[in-house]
This record gives structure tokens, C-alpha cells and sequence, in this order.
DNA sequence: CCCGATATTTCAATTATTTAACTATTAAAT
DNA sequence: ATTTAATAGTTAAATAATTGAAATATCGGG
């Protein structure tokens, strides 16, 4: 590939990625009660997918210190969305789980959240979305096996 | 397209652009100085393609409250990067530019920043990554008008 | 039993953000 | 021309997210 044609594609995609990402969290936002913040979504959406989850998996999993997701645990707990519980066998382990009241939260906004993305989604044929999800798992993968290698 | 087939789609997208989002944004921390932030970068950067700003540009484009932008401004001011400068005519207007180490430091990082992108755009063939990046920019102008009309 | 590793939390600091209130300035209306 | 609206930006108080270092508790091997 020529180097000004590569570069093009560069700025363009730093370019679309930054505003589509932005606009997309504020979207997100809106579909959210006003006490909620996106994190907190990803957060109980990650760990209902995964069930049982740890600190240490959730902090490799959202790429933050195992003190970020102590903070946002406290701030879910106290909201009374998370629990934690403590395994018998192995006590320095803490299992966090949602509660009912969490798992209600998230049910009900995940319909909003999927109402919002086919709102867009439905604006292209079912071959570009695929592809276009196609490339983007591809990238993933990519960055993917990238952390696994360091 | 059958409703299941949409919300696997839909799935799969907010898996994949989550999971991009947050390691693209670990890796652009990575080529950055200890000192400096991710939010830094994306200001200056959007500050040195737009020439000169506003408060109230920025905060449009960046879909955050003007006061946001005085505390990042003012951050930014401090480290020496970018400076105020008012509007003789109009003076409740402050025009918001880089300095000229500003500059040079966005200059330098810029390029660790392409090389990066770079390094991950060169899995894909032309074809490829050209279709990505029109759907994405598809994507980004829905998002776009949704916005100008409400 | 002790030591090093593991899992999590605590603490202090910084950044990013919001909302409401405030200052300053301009433009518009009567 | 004087009051009123609107506009541009800042300040202040609060919260969330984050980091890094230190602390706590527990486990497993020798």
C-alpha cells in the first residue's frame, strides 16, 4: 500500500472511531436512569454474561487495577445491584455476583439498550453489518492476541 | 432480517466495539508520556486539526459540559501545551490554541500513534480495511444527523 | 511453622465530569 | 438609551473512575 493512501486511512479511522465511540457513550447514557453511569452498565452486563466473576478477572477484563473494580463494586453494592461472597475453601477469594434487584436493572436495560443500537443497525443491509462486524472481531482478535503475547 | 439473527448481531456488536474501545484506549496510553492523558491527546489533537477553538466548540464536539472543557483547558494551560487567548471584538470570546510546544509535542506523538495504528491496519488487506472504515463512517453520519435533528 | 505468592482492600492523589450559580459582555426590544 | 435576553466562559461542590503504593488476610510448599 502506498504510504500517503495508508496514512489517509490512518487519520480516517482515528478520526471515525474517536466521534462514534464518543457519541455512542452518549447514547448509552441517555437510555440509562439518571443515578447510572455507562461503566456501571458495562460492569453488570459483563459480570451477569460471565456469572461468577472475581476482582482479578473483572479488572483484566475491563484493563483497570483490581482497585478500580473495588471502588465500583462499593458504589454497586451500596446501590444493592451487587453482592459479594466469600469462598469457604479458598477465603482471600471474594465471589461478585448481581443480586436480584441488579439483575431486574439489567434486563430491563439491555431491552433499551438493544432498541437503541437496531434503531442503527437496521440502516444497513444484513451483508455490510456482517462484514463490518466480521472485520471489527478480526481487529479484536488481533489486539486480542496481542496482550497474550506480552 | 429474523429477529434472532438481529439480536445476535447486535450482541456481537456491543461485545466487539467494548472490548476495541477499551484496548485501543490502553495501547494509546501506552505511547504516551507518563503525564499525560488519553482525553489530552484527543483535545490537542482535535485542536491542531481545527486550528483555533472555542470553549463551546470543543464541548460540542467532545459532547461534554463547557465546564469540562475549562478544567481540561486549564490543566493543559498549566502543563504548557495550550493557551487562551480573547477576542478583541467580541470579548466574552476565548480563542483556545496550542503552543508551540504544544505542537511539537503533539507533532511527536502523533507518530508513535500512526505507527501503532499502523501495525494492526497492515493485517488487513486494502479491501478490507476500505469497507470497514466506509460502514464505520456510514455509521458515524447516522449518528451524525440524529443529532441535528433533535 | 515460616516464606513467598495470591486476592482483595484501603488510602491519597489526579482526572474527568455534571449541575447550578456567577461574571462579563453583547444584541435586541421597546 | 436603557432594560432585558442571550451568549461565552468560569467557578464551585459533588461524584465517578482511575492509579500506585501500602496494608490485610489467606494459602501452599518446604
Amino acid at each position: 500500500m502506498h504510504v500517503e493512501k495508508l496514512n489517509q486511512l490512518i487519520e480516517r479511522y482515528l478520526s471515525v472511531s474517536f466521534f462514534v465511540t464518543k457519541k455512542a457513550a452518549a447514547l448509552v447514557k441517555c437510555e440509562l436512569d439518571e443515578e447510572m453511569t455507562n461503566d456501571q452498565y458495562y460492569l453488570l452486563r459483563y459480570m451477569s454474561k460471565r456469572g461468577v466473576c472475581t476482582s482479578t478477572e473483572l479488572a483484566s477484563a475491563f484493563m483497570v487495577n483490581k482497585s478500580a473494580i473495588t471502588a465500583m463494586t462499593n458504589r454497586l453494592v451500596d446501590k444493592g445491584l451487587m453482592k459479594r461472597t466469600r469462598d469457604e475453601n479458598d477465603r482471600r477469594v471474594v465471589y461478585l455476583t448481581l443480586t436480584e434487584q441488579g439483575d431486574a436493572w439489567l434486563k430491563k436495560t439491555e431491552e433499551r439498550i438493544h432498541k437503541l443500537v437496531e434503531s442503527f443497525i437496521m440502516k444497513f443491509s444484513e451483508q455490510e453489518i456482517e462484514s463490518f462486524i466480521e472485520t471489527y472481531e478480526k481487529l479484536a482478535n488481533i489486539l486480542q492476541e496481542l496482550e497474550e503475547k506480552a
